[in-house]
DNA sequence: AGCATGACGAACA
DNA sequence: GTGTTCGCCATGC
C-alpha cells in the first residue's frame, strides 16, 4: 500500500475526498469531473489514485465515483468485487454488466452541482 | 535519469 | 461504436 504521500498530495487528496463526500445519495460521479473541478483538468488519474488511498476512510463513498463512462472499474479495488455494485444498487442505482444504466441521469457534476464562491 | 504502470480522458482512425 | 494512441502525473523498479 502507498503510504508515502507529498505535502502537495496530501492537500489534492484532501479536496478530492471534500468532493466524495458531497456527492448525494443515489448520485454518482466521474474522475474527470472531479478532476476539472479542482481545476487539475488532467488530473483524472489522480483522482483514481485518491480512491485508492481513500478506500479505507469511511466517509468516502467511492462507490460513487466511476468513469466518463459510468462503468465500475474501480469494482476489484474494493473488498469484494461485487461490493461496489451492490452498494450502488442499494442506492436504487441500475447496474447493467459493470455499467451504470441512465448514467446522464444519475450523474452528479460538482461543476454544476457545487457552488462555487 | 529512463521505462512501465494505472479506479482516466480526449482525440483519432 | 470499437480500438489505438497520446497526454496527463505520481509511483515503483
Amino acid at each position: 500500500m502507498i503510504q508515502k504521500l507529498s505535502e502537495k498530495n496530501k492537500d489534492f487528496f484532501d479536496q478530492v475526498y471534500e468532493v466524495v463526500r458531497l456527492i448525494p445519495f443515489g448520485r454518482v460521479t466521474s474522475y474527470g469531473a472531479i478532476a476539472n473541478y479542482l481545476g487539475t483538468k488532467s488530473g483524472a488519474r489522480m483522482v483514481g489514485w485518491a480512491m485508492n488511498a481513500a478506500h479505507v476512510l469511511p466517509d468516502v463513498p467511492a462507490h460513487r465515483v466511476v468513469n466518463r463512462n459510468g462503468i465500475l472499474t474501480g469494482k476489484m479495488h474494493f473488498s469484494d468485487a461485487n461490493e461496489m455494485e451492490r452498494l450502488l444498487k442499494n442506492e436504487m442505482i441500475v447496474i447493467e454488466k459493470d455499467q451504470i444504466k441512465d448514467f446522464e441521469k444519475v450523474f452528479w457534476d460538482p461543476m454544476k452541482e457545487l457552488v462555487i464562491h
